[in-house]
DNA sequence: CTGAAAGCGCTAACAT
DNA sequence: ATGTTAGCGCTTTCAG
């Protein structure tokens, strides 16, 4: 009743109200077995009526852990936010961790001054990290990873074996079953739009492209690198276009270079699907609303980045959890191919 | 030279390296004036040599401050990681914070546990907060600005006077310039597909187009309601079509309804912008690649995010700040109108 | 200008 | 099952 709130309440009024030991509280506010329901009853009361909240950071210097995970960021990455596959996969973290403990840092790695990032990350401000779209420039995250825990969304460059966590979709395959779809609709000169070849994604989708080619007895078409944007595509189909050799089917590495394709496609007259076909990469939600709709691989990308923070915490707290996730993705057809 | 990388390097042992005591330590960390050159050096000797990295908890626990921030988002904001606009300002907020000692936590305000938000923005985990697109069901964040720096990205719904510290655009100028373009084309039937009416932003944007249309001596067109989403924005297009009031031109409240509207028109075989004009608002990326491309109003959302930031840093630093920051709209003129 | 001493609020052995 | 005793690593008066 003479609830005096003079400021944040600690443990130990707590402890007091309850008339128990910090100790015990300690032991309810993180759930010990070994408490007796009415000492569990008289704390949780005491925590009730005090409104009280534990203090992060007197937790965190006595335990050793901060509950914390960073989401690493290549400041690099083009227009990394406006990605719709990476603001999804964001989406899917931070609606996993809702249901947790944890708290998500965002941490942009500036390429200018990488020490900072490794500093923070070792410096004992996380508790692990997660780490979307590493490109080969990156400082090693996969030395890091020896230190703390740590998962990647998309395998990261020459990941040779098993040494990381990781959470994927198979993208050689995804972009074979891409350009099969081409092929089956009986195109024959099939170009791509691949991307940045220093990302894992980038070159495991060419390799499925041009492999699935193979299996067809067709040559490789054209081949254009770009940005993984809509300026990327944009430019990328310029490029094929002016380069004279014909094709009349695409493989995009994304929707959006795709959307960039379209546009240019658009601008010179040519004719989707009827002069090339097209197929993309993602099925960002807007693909259902280009002009025409495009014919697109699905990812689960909230439920790959749910998946990431369920790997990172299994692992942080040293429960059992598969090195390699891979994510199905599947076919979606529409208009463009 | 002898190195001992044994574990995590303390205060204690750079002040033991470089001859002083733990105070004086501290003192240079923290930039203190009071500090001899000579000490000054020894100790960054010191700290370099061993790769010192403060402990945040325990900095944090003696200091009482995190250095850190939250980024609160409302779960039940249909696919906020998903429109462009909202993912500019993170991105804008980011960008500052990496410039500064801060951190950002993601923290998404689930409508089913508010206390669960209120507590651990009131428990001391954060300096201050920052709080995007605020709608009326939120809990009161208002409130918890007498407890803790926070800035609000828009306007928060019935902010009488200025109690609070936001960054914003003018809304309703913005529509209204906006309206008066399609006015100027010479239509006279000008429709509205508004967002949300439960935020500012959707609100003031109605209010913009009524008022253009009043000065111009215009009666209002049909007016429909929708989520600030492509699908949205499709299905008020629908409604608006299927309504019978005609309409020769149309405002609509963000880029990405106006993209779902684009869709529905091209369907039913309506020309934009000879049939209809469209006038869209935030100048997403997009806008220059849709079809026809978008006349929209261009808003510096990442500014706007690094503005918020600055805001809130000055605020929780003591500096003093301006309550009310407008960042500057622009119209751009493309296909569409 | 620098050092000594006293915590910040909590967890974690170790007893009991 | 619960209480006691030490700190976690840093900041911060307060002397000197």
């Amino acid at each position: 009743m003479a609830n005096e709130t003079t400021s944040a309440p600690t443990l130990e009024m707590v402890a007091a109200l309850a008339g128990v030991s910090r100790s015990t509280v300690s032991r309810v506010v993180n759930a010990s077995p070994k408490v007796t329901p009415e000492a569990t009853d008289a704390v949780n009361r005491a925590i009730e009526a005090l409104g009280y909240v534990p203090n992060r950071a007197a937790r965190s210097l006595a335990s050793r852990k901060t509950q914390a995970l960073a989401l690493v960021i290549p400041e690099n990455t083009a227009k990394f936010f406006t990605d719709p596959f990476f603001a999804s996969v964001i989406h899917g973290i931070a609606m996993h961790l809702a249901s947790t403990d944890y708290t998500l840092s965002l941490l942009i790695a500036s390429e200018a001054n990488p020490e900072k990032t490794r500093r923070y990350l070792q410096g004992g401000n996380v508790d692990g990290a997660l780490i979307l779209s590493h490109h080969s420039d990156d400082i090693s995250y996969r030395a890091l990873a020896r230190t703390l825990p740590v998962v990647f969304g998309g395998r990261p460059m020459s990941d040779e074996g098993t040494d990381n966590y990781v959470v994927d979709v198979d993208n050689v395959e995804a972009a074979r079953i891409a350009t099969r779809v081409l092929i089956d609709r009986g195109h024959t000169n099939i170009a791509t739009i691949a991307g940045r070849q220093d990302m894992a994604a980038g070159l495991d989708r060419v390799e499925g492209w041009r492999s699935a080619l193979a299996d067809a007895g067709l040559q490789p078409g054209p081949f254009e690198v770009g940005e993984f944007t809509v300026a990327g595509g944009a430019n990328a189909m310029n490029r094929l276009l002016d380069g004279g050799e014909p094709f009349d089917a695409l493989f995009s590495a994304s929707d959006q270079m795709a959307f960039g394709a379209l546009s240019v496609l658009r601008e010179r007259g040519i004719r989707v699907p009827d002069d090339v076909a097209i197929v993309g990469f993602d099925d960002d939600d807007f693909a259902v609303n280009s002009t025409p709709t495009l014919t697109t691989v699905s990812q689960p990308s909230v439920a790959l980045g749910e998946r990431m923070a369920e790997v990172l915490v299994s692992l942080i707290e040293g429960e059992p959890i598969e090195k390699l996730t891979i994510m199905p993705t599947r076919i979606v057809t529409r208009e463009s191919a």
